[in-house]
DNA sequence: CACCAGGGTACCT
DNA sequence: AGGTACCATGGT
């Protein structure tokens, strides 16, 4: 099916678009001659970035495009958040590799299911798998022609009635009883996903680490992703290297020790900090 | 071919 | 509490 064509541009400052869809929060995007592809809730999208703004196009019914700027954060005063990090060599050295990254807000659901399906995979796995996931359970989307994606990202209704020979068809091994169960969960309303946003950032983890094969580190990725707790702070194997190398440089701290530096250090937009020293190990050589 | 990947868990000490 | 093997699969 191919719907019309419908356009608008976001006015934009310090936003790097490429780093920012492409930084491994978020695994549905591909790069176009022109720009970025990809979907946003039941919706294809295209965005290419000038300038002063963010150039959008979708095949789908836009209403009022809240739920784009939104998504981007697109009126997100970049500087504030910053100048709120401490002042240091590690973090001047990530933000001058790359001034315009930026927190995307997704979807509750498709966070969570997506970083599920993330330990111990690479991001361009990642990605395979969610797509792989998305043409086999997603709904139908509208879309141009020559679109690269064409299905919203599943429902946990309908993955909770998949089995889990037909999850891991999709190349997601031992993740598969670990999503379902969180799809099961979603399902039924034994986890409230709008209500989980509501309380302090640390009920809301300690309700979405519940489930099985959600850690902390996975918790904090849909507590920072998906419901802007600005504070909370994943610790992969990159940042893990990242405050080994550039904060504990000789000695061998232990995990308590770390626990309360990552909590008490990098202040209010702890996870704003933490991206900007995620993308900049994984991009320096 | 080893080694590693936006981890979590069970099971040791 | 701190360390470790294991889980499934594919990229580099």
């Amino acid at each position: 099916m191919n719907g019309g064509v419908f356009q608008t541009r976001l006015p934009v400052r310090d936003y790097d678009l490429a780093a920012t869809v492409d930084c491994g929060q978020a695994f549905r995007w591909r790069e176009t001659g022109s720009g970025w592809e990809g979907v946003i809730g039941a919706r294809w999208v295209r965005l290419s970035k000038d300038a002063d703004s963010i150039a959008a196009e979708t095949s789908a019914e836009p209403g009022d495009w809240r739920w784009l700027a939104d998504y981007l954060q697109a009126d997100l005063d970049l500087a504030a958040v910053l100048a709120t990090f401490p002042d240091d060599e590690p973090l001047r050295q990530s933000i001058a590799a790359c001034r315009g990254l930026r927190l995307l807000r997704q979807e509750p659901w498709e966070c969570l299911a997506s970083f599920i399906l993330s330990s111990t995979k690479q991001i361009v796995q990642i990605r395979q798998i969610v797509e792989l996931l998305c043409t086999r359970f997603g709904t139908p989307l509208e879309v141009p022609v020559d679109a690269r994606f064409a299905h919203a990202f599943p429902t946990a209704a309908r993955l909770a009635l998949a089995s889990e020979a037909d999850l891991r068809a999709c190349k997601m091994g031992f993740r598969a009883p670990n999503l379902l169960a969180a799809a099961r969960a979603v399902d039924s309303g034994q986890l409230d996903l709008a209500a989980v946003g509501q309380g302090t950032v640390d009920a809301a983890r300690e309700q979405l680490m519940q489930l099985p094969g959600v850690g902390p580190k996975i918790a904090n990725c849909v507590l920072l992703f998906a419901y802007g707790y600005q504070q909370a702070f994943p610790v992969d194997v990159w940042v893990m290297k990242a405050l080994r190398q550039l904060y504990f440089p000789k000695r061998r701290p232990k995990p308590e020790r770390l626990r309360r530096f990552v909590s008490s250090y990098f202040g209010p937009n702890a996870g704003y900090a933490q991206q900007y020293l995620f993308h900049y190990m994984r991009t320096r050589e």
